[in-house]
DNA sequence: CTGGGGATGGGGCCC
DNA sequence: TGGGCCCCATCCCCA
């Protein structure tokens, strides 16, 4: 008996002995396997870096050679464009800008721009002077025209170009094209508004177009996600992006600031300043959102004017400049698909109201007077004509009276009234909450997040799928009293109800003749008076 | 047979 | 979210 205690003791004591072995060897792994790690991320990081400064060489040494071009072809180039330099007043307290090449379009009523401020930046390694370049042509050159702010940027120098503009130009200046060798002629970078009528010239580089070109592409792609409500990156607000794709990436950029734990270290792995997918990972997860909440106050208070008016002219934006198309890339295929999103039809339905949202676009930046001339009839339209097949459609009468009134600006009348900050950047109306404007907004922008799961309709609004999905569910609620007839809508029960009551409100001015309904009275005169 | 009108059903949009 | 209105397309009836 006791030699058998004496035994156990001994294993006990050998298994101790051996268990302590292993969790020292496991230990020791952990150890090794950490430390291995750290080195690899270190050596990532470093990896990192210098690409990034070869990246940024690129960049610089990129627009030298597109200043080398301008220069050449601005010696024989026309001078019936009208220059305007600006510069984009924005002090450091204000923000930073972001990217290595970005143009956008600066709304005319959102122009708060000062003249003859050079705007430096310190960007870490060196400085950058942004300037701010307005074209216009000089058909378009009045007050009130639209014109395409291009903005250029330059690292690790002042351009020379810079001094230039800023000893000889201020706003309203007369031309001074001749002067400045580094605005490019307007013929390889203009687009003009062929619908409009109103010229203008758009400046653009080919940096700016490539840039372009890639939000267009990510637009395309990612329109679905994008046009995803919880997706959009609205925000806990629920506020939209603005639409216009170029301004995409420094809404976000601006989120991840906020969303950025650290303090802007980029480079830091545990900050997430810089790690574009940890921190947007962490900004599309819907449980995180408040985060974004305590970020946006200024939407929160604000209008959504105020919010452009500081995408588009203050410069919120982000210091971290690298990785731009990366970081939209990231947003727009890291975003969640809603329960209800049916990808594969949304391929084929988005793409096409991404298409057409995009041809908007660039009617809108080549004619910003949307207020007094929309172009959403024409939008809105092709729109129509590309999902109907009605012969109708040459009737013209696809927008409803209140939105055809809204779109020929009543909207600014009729929306804008007091406690509704939020307007519409299409049509101006005013929304009490962001949500109301975001649901609007998809009227101009083609957007239906909300897809049927049992045939390929989509919709902009839930409550129009839920409609709509009575169709297969054959569920009819609504039944009419005097003859059982039950009907899915009540709209339509109580259309039906003048069946029984008898009821023709509607009179036809020429012949007296009495409808129930009010497109019955314009079909019926459509018809029969239509040379009244 | 044809055209006008009624009835119904569906989508768009706003409140 | 639901109600309500508008518009349109389609089918049917009837003069």
């Amino acid at each position: 008996m006791a030699d058998c205690m004496v035994f156990h003791t001994q294993i006990a004591s050998i298994m101790e002995v051996l268990a302590n072995a292993a969790v020292a060897e496991i230990c020791k792994l952990v150890d090794d396997d950490y430390a291995v790690f750290r080195l690899e991320i270190t050596q990532s990081q470093k990896e990192n870096r210098t690409l990034r400064r070869k990246l940024l060489e690129l960049k610089v040494a990129r627009e030298r050679a597109e200043r080398t071009i301008r220069e050449r072809v601005l010696a024989s180039r026309p001078s019936s464009v009208k220059i305007l330099d600006r510069y984009r007043g924005m002090t450091r307290g204000e923000g930073h800008l972001t990217g290595g090449h970005r143009s956008f379009v600066k709304p005319t009523g959102h122009n708060t721009w000062r003249d003859d401020q050079p705007i430096t930046v310190d960007e870490g390694s060196g400085t950058s002077t942004q300037h701010v370049i307005v074209i216009e042509s000089a058909e378009a050159a009045g007050p009130g025209r639209s014109s395409l702010v291009k903005q250029e940027r330059s690292e690790g120098e002042i351009p020379r170009h810079s001094r230039d503009i800023q000893t000889g130009v201020a706003a309203g200046a007369p031309p001074v094209a001749t002067d400045d060798p580094t605005i490019a002629p307007a013929q390889p970078w203009t687009r003009s508004s062929g619908s409009s009528g109103t010229l203008n010239a758009v400046l653009k580089s080919e940096t700016d177009i490539k840039t372009l070109t890639v939000t267009q592409r990510l637009l395309h792609t990612g329109s679905d996600n994008r046009s995803d409500p919880e997706s959009l990156g609205l925000g806990p607000l629920g506020c939209p992006p603005a639409p216009g794709s170029e301004y995409l990436p420094v809404f976000q950029h601006s989120q991840r600031t906020v969303h950025s734990r650290g303090d802007g270290d980029g480079d830091t792995l545990a900050t997430g300043g810089d790690d574009l997918s940890c921190s947007y990972a962490t900004e599309m997860d819907p449980g995180n959102m408040p985060l974004g909440l305590e970020t946006q106050t200024d939407l929160s208070r604000g209008d959504w004017n105020r919010y452009s008016s500081s995408v588009y002219s203050e410069g919120r934006l982000d210091e971290k400049r690298e990785g731009l198309v990366i970081d939209e890339v990231t947003v727009k295929v890291e975003g969640d698909v809603p329960p209800t999103w049916n990808a594969d039809s949304h391929l084929g339905d988005g793409h096409s109201q991404g298409r057409d949202f995009l041809d908007y676009r660039e009617s809108l930046e080549t004619n910003l007077n949307v207020t007094t001339h929309s172009p959403l009839h024409a939008f809105r339209d092709r729109v129509r004509v590309s999902t109907s097949m009605g012969p109708s459609d040459s009737h013209g009468h696809f927008l409803s009276n209140r939105a055809r009134a809204q779109a020929q600006g009543g909207g600014e009348t009729s929306g804008s009234s007091k406690g509704k900050q939020f307007l519409c950047m299409f049509c101006n109306k005013g929304f009490s909450c962001p949500q109301k404007l975001e649901i609007h907004q998809r009227f101009h922008t083609g957007e239906k997040p909300f897809s049927c799961t049992q045939c390929h309709m989509h919709f902009a609004q839930a409550g129009d799928l839920k409609r709509h999905q009575r169709i297969h569910t054959g569920e009819k609620p609504y039944s009419c009293t005097q003859c059982e007839k039950r009907f899915s809508r009540q709209d339509h029960l109580k259309m039906h109800l003048k069946v029984h009551t008898g009821e023709r409100p509607f009179d036809c001015t020429h012949c007296g003749k009495r409808f129930s309904e009010s497109s019955y009275l314009r079909i019926h005169q459509q018809k029969n008076h239509s040379t009244l």
